[in-house]
RNA sequence: GCCCCUGUGGCGGAACGGUAGACGCGGCAGACUCAAAAUCUGUUGCCUUCACGGGCGUGCUGGUUCAAGUCCGGCCAGGGGCACCA
């Protein structure tokens, strides 16, 4: 029999799909909706084994809700801008547009030949005008609504990529992408208002129970909100500082005021204060080269100022300004309690200031307790703090703010430590601002008519620094509002803007406007989106934000986009090194007897432990050249095999050989199945091991869709081994029409993970119909249920025996049954029974 | 430093508080082959026993329970996130 030719079945069923338009979602449907996506890749020019894992996870969950009569939104597009695109346009003197549909191109045709279960008429990129247009759009009316506001702020300035980044973007004080350390620079930059959403965003975590709980703490402490007092110091120079704390109840132990050095107070007071300029200065300049280095280094510089204590006139503390006080945070200012606070300890060890407890452990003597090398941060009892004394922290909190409040100095507030997002960036390819710049008029929006702004072909990438900028005439455009001479804005918009509402645009690519409210509120939100955890919070934060907006824009009345998140492992693969220590890749290394070789020459290939795929290790496979060997069905049956889908999994190549021969068995089975009825002809009344076939094809039913719903594909995936397992071991004499049961069981069950060979048996087993429109097959039962039960029988909590019976056998019975077992009276050894357990269905646990 | 997650055979991993190791990979033995590949059958946690059987086993350590991989406390190890957020 000939072997199973995927490369050929592939093509065939794909054309096949395609040439009946399988997969288009329809919009007049009268069945339940469900909208799976997965996050779209970014056209680096290939598909990698990430992007295979989350199709394949897509695909199988969109299949598999096709079958089971849902109507499906499965899409898929581009996220096409950003700085790739730029630099090769730099590096390889092309057009980044040509180069962008290039890689498009190639990946697409890598995406079709995974045989992916997409409705490829909503394809759409993010750098086509008609999408970036309506982008543009959205954006003004974000502006209108208040949710756009310019701004100038210190920002975060990477010299290499020669842009702005948002705050999201900074990681350990470097750029995300080039890695170079951030700079601070005052410009006038473009926000969006995400934390007119703060509370918000925050409380509505709770409510996304079908999110990784993992993904909603990194939300929860990335919006990082504390509650708090803010109240104010009054100065030796007749002004007042406004500070704000969340240990109100530590402020008799405060021994002084720290302002930041980017402090109002402390900008004008070094205006005459030139040791004091230069320190700000200082402060200015550490967080650059030696970041790292000095990283921990408190310093501070002081005002000569006083301020007085809010419960003493006369108890006057120092007021300084530190280099460890932000001043994006609270109010850029903070008493100091250094019993009480491990940066404040440290800042006063160094500069010799008093360091007084005031809240005493349980079982501490206030009059000895003293802080050492560590600030008390626990529970316990105020100390010497006057009329707080004895009281515990909270109630301490609570009178400190009623005093001040009640003074009219002070209110209990809430902080975030999410800011503004900083959506400026000053790159050529990506969505132009659409607002210009008139001498007379300010910052006007872009007339709707003018839209889309186009981003010009000609850019020059040659220049320094941004290439719409210097771009010739690109700029200068006519005032929207006067019509006077004007200056578009030359930057364009953070990608991540891009990415915050393609799945609305998706419900309805054909929209006339940004999107299709109609289409909206059927499709969204997203039923399963899938992606990487990497995008746990910008990604995820800012669609989540973007949907608030398009709320108040009056396009949807929902908030959250995405009601199911999941987010999957990475793929990993071992590392090979030769020995100079160069990386080789799996290709270049055979394995003989435990050791490994490199092929070219035979020298021995030093192998390491297994990591993420990357270029940088060069232990990556691509999974064209998989797909080009084995086919795409083993490719997608191997990422939902054996690893739990959250997790990390490990590309072996025996795996994959696995999969490739299950591939081929399944196939075998079908084919070499002889007497078989004609199709539809049902497996009538069967008994032994016919009947036993039949449960083991509707157990597999039971248990594959229980699994699949549950996203818990390797599961699925052992339930559908069992059952090929029974397949070829069952009689060759059993009754055709229960072995075409079975085999019609197997090739649907597989259709969401290996569609190419599910049509391939489906068509072998004699259909004219595609089993891509054939519904899911359901259990019978009766079949599911078992006639009898194993229970285990114990002694002490030791298994002793086991015994088969009825379900519904009586209790005493069963106690009976278990006390005569021969492994039972062995252990026994003639004691009586203490007590006997008896669990119906399950155990008997006897003690002795 | 703070927060979170994960520790189960040689490996990936199963297991509503109820027979630990489903299923797969790998290994071993056998069948078919001149031979190999492919395929099929059996076997495969560790120790002990000729065998029947027995003992030990889910990172360590206490506890709750008739019963703990699972629940609770304390530790250890690995991974991830945040990181001067007052």
């Amino acid at each position: 029999m000939a072997r199973y030719n995927a490369r050929e079945s592939e093509a065939k069923w794909q054309a096949e799909w395609s040439a009946r338009n399988v997969f288009a979602a329809s919009d007049e449907s009268g069945r339940p909706k469900c909208y799976v996506l997965e996050m779209f890749p970014y056209p680096s020019g290939n598909i990698h084994m990430g992007h295979a894992r989350n199709y394949t996870m897509g695909d199988c969950l969109a299949r598999f809700r096709r079958a089971q009569g849902f109507n499906v939104l499965h899409p898929m597009g581009w996220d096409a801008f950003g700085l790739p695109a730029e630099n090769a346009a730099r590096d390889k003197g092309v057009n980044p547009r040509l180069w962008v549909e290039s890689n498009i191109a190639n990946m697409r045709a890598q995406l079709k030949l995974m045989g992916l279960a997409i409705d490829w008429d909503r394809e759409f990129a993010t750098c086509d005008p008609e999408y970036y247009g309506r982008q543009q759009k959205l954006f003004i009316e974000f502006f209108r609504q208040g949710l756009v506001y310019r701004s100038e702020a210190d920002v975060n300035w990477d010299p290499v990529d020669q842009t702005v980044l948002a705050n999201e973007q900074v990681i350990d004080g470097r750029g995300w992408r080039s890695g170079a350390v951030v700079e601070r620079r005052k410009l006038s930059q473009w926000f969006f208002r995400i934390t007119a959403y703060s509370d918000d965003l925050l409380a509505a975590l709770d409510r996304l129970e079908r999110w990784p709980e993992k993904v909603r703490i990194m939300q929860r402490n990335w919006i990082g909100r504390s509650e708090g007092l803010r109240f104010s110091f009054a100065l030796s120079d007749g002004g007042t500082v406004e500070v704000f704390s969340t240990r109100p109840d530590t402020l008799f132990g405060a021994s002084f005021v720290a302002l930041s050095p980017d402090h109002p107070l402390a900008e004008k007071l070094a205006r005459n204060d030139p040791a004091l300029a230069a320190f700000i200065e200082s402060c200015h300049h550490t967080g650059t080269a030696e970041a790292e280095i000095e990283k921990a280094e408190k310093r501070g510089h002081d005002t000569g100022l006083t301020a007085a204590h809010p419960f003493d006139p006369d108890w006057k503390l120092p007021v300084l300004v530190a280099n460890f006080v932000l001043m994006g945070y609270g109010t850029g200012a903070i008493f100091g309690c250094p019993a009480h606070d491990e940066r404040d300890l440290e800042f006063a060890r160094k500069y010799g200031l008093p360091v007084l407890p005031v809240v005493i452990p349980d079982g501490e003597d206030p009059k000895r307790f003293a802080i050492g090398e560590e600030a008390y941060l626990g529970p316990g009892r105020l100390a010497n703090s006057r009329f707080l004394d004895g009281m515990a922290v909270e109630e301490a909190k609570a009178e400190v703010a009623r005093r001040l409040e009640a003074a009219g100095r002070g209110e209990r507030t809430v902080q975030y430590r999410l800011r503004d997002w900083l959506a400026s960036r000053q790159r050529a390819w990506g969505c132009p601002i659409p607002m210009v710049h008139c001498g007379k008029c300010g910052v006007v929006p872009a007339r709707e008519s003018d839209l889309p702004v186009r981003l010009p072909d000609d850019l020059n990438f040659a220049v320094h620094g941004n290439p719409l900028d210097h771009h010739p005439t690109w700029k200068h455009t006519a005032c929207p509002a006067c019509g006077g001479a004007a200056q578009r804005d030359t930057d364009t918009l953070d990608t991540f803007v891009d990415s915050s509402w393609y799945f609305a645009r998706f419900c309805d690519t054909k929209a006339e406007g940004p999107v299709n409210p109609a289409a909206l509120d059927y499709w969204l939100p997203v039923d399963q989106y899938i992606g990487g955890i990497e995008h746990a919070i910008l990604h995820l934060l800012y669609a989540r934000f973007f949907t608030r907006g398009l709320k108040r824009a009056g396009y949807t009345k929902l908030d959250e986009p995405f009601a199911g998140l999941f987010t999957q492992g990475m793929i990993c693969h071992e590392t090979y090194r030769d020995r100079d220590g160069e990386w080789l890749e799996p290709g270049e290394v055979e394995k003989r007897g435990g050791q490994a070789y490199r092929k070219s020459d035979g020298t021995q290939v030093v192998v390491g432990p297994s990591e993420k795929m990357s270029k940088s290790k060069r232990n990556t496979v691509a999974p064209s050249a998989f797909i080009d060997i084995y086919g795409a069905d083993a490719m997608r049956w191997f990422m939902l095999s054996d690893t739990p889908p959250e997790r990390d999994i490990e590309w072996t190549e025996a795996g994959v050989e696995g999969c490739w021969r299950f591939v081929q068995r399944v196939h075998r089975l079908v084919a070499e199945a002889e007497g078989l009825p004609p199709p539809g002809t049902a497996a009538g009344e069967a008994q032994g091991a016919a009947l036993e076939l039949r449960r083991a094809a509707h157990r597999a039913i039971a248990a594959v869709t229980e699994d699949l719903d549950a996203l818990r594909f390797n599961r699925a995936v052992a339930q559908i081994y069992t059952l090929a397992n029974a397949i070829g071991g069952a009689d060759a004499g059993i009754d055709g029409a229960v072995r075409r049961e079975a085999l019609e069981t197997l090739a649907l069950l597989i259709g969401p993970m290996m569609p190419h060979l599910a049509e391939t048996c489906w068509e072998a087993l004699g259909h004219t119909s595609l089993l891509a429109q054939t519904p899911w097959p359901q259990a019978d039962p009766a079949l599911v249920r078992h006639d009898t039960v194993t229970i285990a029988v114990q002694v002490n909590g030791k298994l002793r025996g086991t015994l088969e019976v009825a379900p519904d056998a009586h209790e005493d019975a069963v106690r009976a049954q278990a006390l005569a077992l021969d492994g039972v009276r062995r252990a026994l050894e003639a004691r009586p029974a203490k007590r006997i357990i008896v669990v119906p269905r399950r155990i008997v646990n006897i003690v002795a």
